[in-house]
This record gives C-alpha cells, sequence and structure tokens, in this order.
DNA sequence: TTGCATCTTGACCATTTGGTCAAATCCCTC
DNA sequence: GAGGGATTTGACCAAATGGTCAAGATGCAA
C-alpha cells in the first residue's frame, strides 16, 4: 500500500486500448469512486465495485490485478482533476476576482463531484498512504507558486498582509465542506449544494467572507459560466 | 449500525461499576479512539483494539457486546466534549471577542483532540450513520439558537450582515481542516498544529481572516488561558 | 469459416475477522 | 479462607473477502 505510479493493463489513458477495454476501465473507475468514496478504502469491496460496474469479481480482476490497484487508479484519476482549479490562478489577475473565482470554481467541484472529494479527504486523514509523495513534491510545488503570486499581489498593495498558506487552507477547507459534511450541512439546513439555490448562497457567503478577510472587495459578478 | 443509545454493561459513567470495570472501559475507549480515527470503521480491527489497550479479544468482548458497540461508545465519549465550545458563545458578549474565543478553541480542540477530530470527521463523511439523529435533533437545536445570537448582534449593528450558518460552517471547516487534513498540512508547511509556534500562528491567521470577514477588528489579546 | 487472442466467469482457496463458549483465574465479602 | 460472582482467556466457529485458475464464450482478422 505504497506508492500511486504502477496502474495495471497499459498503465495511461486510452493508448493501445480496445473498446471493450476502455469501456470497462471506465465502468469500473466510476463505480470503483462511488464504492471508495462511500465505504472508504476498508469498507469497500471489490465484489460491490464489480456489481456496480455490472460485471463479474473475476472479471474487475482482469482489469486491475488487485483491490489496492483500483484505489490508486481511482486516485489518481480524480487526483488532477481536484487540483486543476488552483492552477488558474493567475497572478497578473486582480486579486479580487482571481481569488473569486478559485473559490467559485472550488465549490463547483464540491458540488459536481462530491464523490472525489470525499475520497481525497478519506486518503488524507488515513495519512494519505497512496498519494503522499505527490503532496510533497507536485502539490508543494504548485502551493508555493501560487503563494508567490499572493504575496506579490500583497507586495503590490493589492490586498491585506496574509499568510497565503494560511488563505490557501481556509479555502480549501471551506470549499471542501460543503461536500465532505454534506449530510451534516442536510441535517442543519436541509439543503446542499446540488440546490441551485444554495449553491449559490454559499458561492456568495464564502467569496464574501473570505475578500473581506483579506481586504477585497467582491467583483462585480461575472457572468462567465463553467 | 443505527442509533447510538444503548452501550452496554452499565450504560453511563462511572455509576455501578467495580474499579476494574471502570479502568478497563476507559483504556478500550482510549484504544479505540486511536484506532478508528486511524482506520475508520471498517478498516479497524477488534483485535488490535484489544491488544493496544493490552487486553485479549475476548476480554474487550465483555465489555462490549460488539464491535460496533465499541465505536458507537467511542463517538458518544467524544461528542460531547466536540460540540462543547460552541455553547459558550454568549449572546451578551461583544461578537468579535465571542467569536475570537469562539475559534481559538476550536482550534485548541484540533491541536489536542486530533483523534477525536477525524473520528467525527469520518463519521459523518461516511453519512453519519450513528449521529445522524444527533445532528438533526440536538446539534440543530444548538446551532439555530446560537444562529439567533448571531442575527441578534447583525440586528444591533454590532457586525456585517451574513448568513449565520455559513459563518458557524466556514469555523468548523477551517478549525478542524488542520486537524484533520494535517498530513497535507505538514507536506506543505512542515508543522502542524503540535508544534507550538505554529498553532499561535494558525490561530493569529484564521481569527483575523474570519473577524475582518465579517467585518469586525480583532479584540485585544485576552490572556484568559484555557 | 477458422484460428487465435481477448474477454468472462464459476468454482475454489486461504486468510482475516467478528463473535461464542466453557473453562480457568481473580477478587472480594462473609 | 471458603464461596461465589466478576474477570480473563484460549480454542473454536462461521461469514466475509481478496485473489487464483482453468475452462468456456466472444470478437475479430485473414
Amino acid at each position: 500500500m505504497t506508492g500511486l505510479s504502477g496502474q495495471d493493463t497499459a498503465s495511461l489513458k486510452p493508448g493501445g486500448m480496445s473498446r471493450i477495454q476502455e469501456k470497462n476501465r471506465t465502468l469500473i473507475l466510476e463505480a470503483a469512486l462511488s464504492e471508495f468514496s462511500r465505504k472508504g478504502f476498508s469498507g469497500a469491496t471489490v465484489e460491490r465495485i464489480a456489481a456496480e460496474a455490472g460485471m463479474s469479481k473475476s472479471n474487475l480482476l482482469y482489469y486491475f490485478s488487485s483491490k489496492e490497484a483500483i484505489y490508486s487508479a481511482t486516485l489518481a484519476h480524480i487526483l488532477e482533476v481536484w487540483l486543476a482549479p488552483l492552477k488558474t490562478l493567475k497572478p497578473d489577475g486582480e486579486p479580487a476576482s482571481e481569488l473569486a473565482d478559485y473559490i467559485r470554481q472550488k465549490i463547483e467541484m464540491s458540488a459536481r463531484f462530491p464523490e472525489a472529494s470525499r475520497l481525497f479527504a478519506n486518503e488524507v486523514m488515513q495519512g494519505a498512504p497512496q498519494i503522499l509523495p505527490i503532496l510533497e513534491t507536485d502539490l508543494k510545488r504548485l502551493v508555493e507558486e501560487k503563494s508567490q503570486v499572493i504575496e506579490n499581489w500583497i507586495s503590490a498593495g493589492k490586498m491585506r498582509k496574509v499568510n497565503p498558506l494560511h488563505l490557501i487552507f481556509t479555502i480549501w477547507a471551506t470549499t471542501q465542506h460543503y461536500a465532505d459534511f454534506s449530510v451534516q450541512i442536510r441535517a442543519l439546513t436541509g439543503k446542499d449544494l446540488s440546490d441551485p439555490e444554495f449553491h449559490m448562497e454559499t458561492v456568495q457567503a464564502v467569496t464574501t467572507l473570505i475578500l473581506n478577510g483579506v481586504g477585497l472587495a467582491l467583483p462585480d459578478a461575472n457572468d462567465q459560466s463553467q
């Protein structure tokens, strides 16, 4: 249970993969995401993943050599998507709109891929047995780069002096909370991010709070959807 | 795997419990917290909990009739402590100092009881199978009460108009993040809340950001420890 | 159509694990 | 210090589960 490199059959995406293989791998990864995010690694069973993917356990093990291999592949599959929003933070943009965009995107992710969010949270909470190396290299590099962007905004007098790391942590924490703790939020509000109104209200509330928190005014609502 | 009421032998705390019983129950609950928080419910094994508590599996099952009973009891044991800080939010206090106190206490909890934090997070992320009823009743009542307190502060012109629920969610999310994602935080900063300096810096950063976020100035550092 | 590689599966196995039980052993009261 | 309940444990069991394997089904190129 260490490392995240070697998948199985034809390591990478659709390379030398037959039509059937591509279809089944996709089905398996979808089912695995659902199962792992709901039950965690230990609680998930290969049999249930196979059933949800519409095939026998044996057949699933033809595509992925072990439960851990499925888990690894699932994690790798979502990781790129999951960290993408941070990459869009533009150094030459205005801090207010850049941060607002980032927050909006992160909440959008929580709304659209709550399972991915929970899977990721689970992995990290268990000590990140699979992805620690990635956190320590790729993620660290990315975060340092974006911290510098924020530092530059501060130097330029464009925003209040804050520790960029804590700002980033706060954004991560807050936005992911709405996905990971959706049950609790539903218990307390009766709604969650799947409700369009609640989604909007959440973006509004979080953005306002954080932007004000770093001494910025809310930018005009930019309608650029996505 | 539903409900959280019926523990085992002598349901409540130290009631009609022998010295031995009290000692062993404590040992078991401590070991269980450690194990469940690290591995989750499914990943935890009764055998390991017993070993960590220094007794045989059979003996452990003499005190708790099943794995689920141990889990339930562990959860109940931490829940009260975990939700306590919110109760201290005083209606007649100043919003700035009250919120700052609350944030400070929550971070203190994350630092001192990271295992409890992770256990709680795990439970909620899996859909809160055990504690959903509590969230929907006790917690809901408490949150509604404290939301009203915040509403009153707003009506009194003491703070910016914000949705109290989202403010509370943000505080929960941020403060617990430092416990639940400590591995990630350590990967990115090299430190975590167990480092006194990082702890202080975190309290400072989070408090400043949130208080400014709701239009409040930081209160003078009040030395009242605890 | 034929032949071969890909794909699929049921039968099977070893291990793990939650839980039971009867037999000790310990502790405390009388 | 004897009796009886509380405590402790090893042996044992049944179910769940990850994984193997050989045989069969299917898809496809020639």
